[in-house]
DNA sequence: GTCCGCGTGAAACTCTCCGTCAAAGTCGAT
DNA sequence: ATCGACTTTGACGGAGAGTTTCACGCGGAC
């Protein structure tokens, strides 16, 4: 059970769009990409998904760019996994077989604990005072 | 985010095995496939991977069958899980990117709780006393 | 008008998941 | 001891999702 490297991309480019919040400037996909080792082509589709999900908020033309739709402390790690990936641990069984039902109800209080701590991280976290080359091993 | 059929099958079928523990009795898969309605030539692939991990033993020839290696109450769905799917919550990146050690770092922390809450549950929960045909809705 | 950067859709590639088939092994009966 | 039936064991394809790339249309600023 290993998270897509989509998810993963997206938070890095939030955590590196945080950076940017509170200034006037707005984020390039050009830059966002470099910065954050994404691929440019993709990563175009990953922000349509975070803007149609009203995470973020784009501006065309010359002079657009990318910005977070709302403070990063009201955007949780369960708003991007929830929004890129659909349910976390979803079950796709129907409840078949005699144990089936059973099975089931576990698996949604796992789900239950994992989005409860997923909840408790928000994007200002991401952002470490001075990550930038911190500790380069 | 979805788990795989594979997983959940498992864990329908060594449910359904709990109940065979303690008696002289061997699980076949015919009979397993049938009861948990799991395809029986796939359920064989999984039985097979059960057993290279040591969760179950089996017995070949004529009365030959399956059964639990250990008490259903050493067995943790922790197990189950990380034989079938691997780690839980495996990161891909190498940390790449300005942001990239941070996320994993983050994710790191969820999936350590992930673990926890896994390891919580074993397989005697996953047999409730008359879960046989209980509430048929 | 012209340039720059976002927006959208589709096509190829890779890889894992799901399911199926034939082969090997073991015990009971003859 | 040999045969045969039953069961596990290992190896073999197809379908689908995830990742990446490409090409072209659109909107706003200078």
């Amino acid at each position: 059970m290993k998270l897509s490297v989509k998810v993963d991309y997206a938070c890095r480019v939030l955590a590196q769009m945080t950076k940017y919040y509170g200034t006037d400037e707005l984020a390039h996909i050009e830059q966002l990409a470099e910065v954050e080792a994404v691929p440019a082509n993709y990563l175009v589709q990953i922000l349509s998904e975070l803007r149609n999900g009203g995470l973020i908020i784009s501006r065309r033309g010359k002079q657009g760019g990318y910005a977070l739709a709302r403070p990063p402390e009201e955007i949780t790690l369960y708003d991007i996994v929830k929004l890129i990936e659909g349910d976390l641990l979803e079950l796709n069984g129907t409840g078949e077989g005699q144990s089936g039902r059973r099975v089931n109800q576990i698996w949604r209080e796992v789900r239950t604990s994992l989005e409860e701590k997923c909840r408790s991280y928000s994007l200002d976290m991401f952002a470490v005072k001075g990550d930038d080359e911190m500790y380069y091993i």
